[in-house]
DNA sequence: TCAAGATATTGACAATCTTCGATATGCTCG
DNA sequence: CGAGCATATCGAAGATTGTCAATATCTTGA
């Protein structure tokens, strides 16, 4: 209010190019759809259950079944199917159906991700 | 259980060193404490109004008081200082008194902390 | 010392999230 | 078809989170 912070303008942000995994990417200022967008991102992984499963099926060459993920937790099979579900629809993970079976494995574009959002939101 | 799933052995992680910013840093596989570690730094960016706050002090060359930040929300002032203390807590800005005034800035440091964090986790 | 402003903390409420048990859906094989 | 397994969805309970109004703490300046 009375203070001496030196601020900028708001700059309307220039759409870019999508990446296939994780929120579009622009070139400036974060507007509040965008911000949204980024948090419901982190937010899919702001669980560490999402992240050991994450982990998991990285560390694996080739995708898992769901029941092969369950019993590396001390958690239900729908408590498993949910975290898939929350990392699926943020596209962390992939999945393609064998029979009855339902394989995920990690979509690895989101490594690209990660820092393009970093310097997305710092402005770097 | 009774699929196909090629899966490696647990490998216990080797302790490497921290860098300032964000959980400590390993070079395999995630434990339960360290993915709640970061499933920790990863809440704190999991909010869009955090999210706001972050690049607002990324885009302004200089820390700003916590009054002129309140000046770009919609939100009261002890809801701006709730998520500043997130965002101070998870290390994401540093802050420094002067007179009456507290002054946030990021720390940049964190830059560097997405990449590996993404690298960490999905084993790359 | 006292008044006023800047920031932090507290207590409460609504919304969201994680988890579970129960159940539904979908697939395969007799 | 019908039994059995794999996975998803539903409904509910408990915990966590974002927000606010009220208030406390700290600092400056008169």
């Amino acid at each position: 209010m009375l203070s001496a912070g030196v601020e900028q303008p708001e700059i309307a942000p220039n759409e870019v190019a999508d990446a296939g995994c994780c929120p579009p990417i622009t070139s400036s200022a974060l507007d509040e759809q965008q911000a949204q967008e980024y948090a419901d991102w982190f937010k899919a992984l702001a669980d560490p259950t999402r992240l050991r499963i994450l982990n998991l099926l990285a560390r694996n060459q080739g995708p898992l079944c769901v029941c092969d993920i369950v019993e590396h937790f001390a958690l239900g099979q729908p408590t498993i199917s949910h975290h898939l579900r929350i990392l699926r629809e943020a596209r962390f993970v992939m999945v393609s159906r064998q029979g009855a079976f339902m394989y995920y494995s990690v979509n690895r574009n989101c490594l690209i991700a990660f820092p393009q959002a970093a310097h997305h939101i710092m402005n770097a």
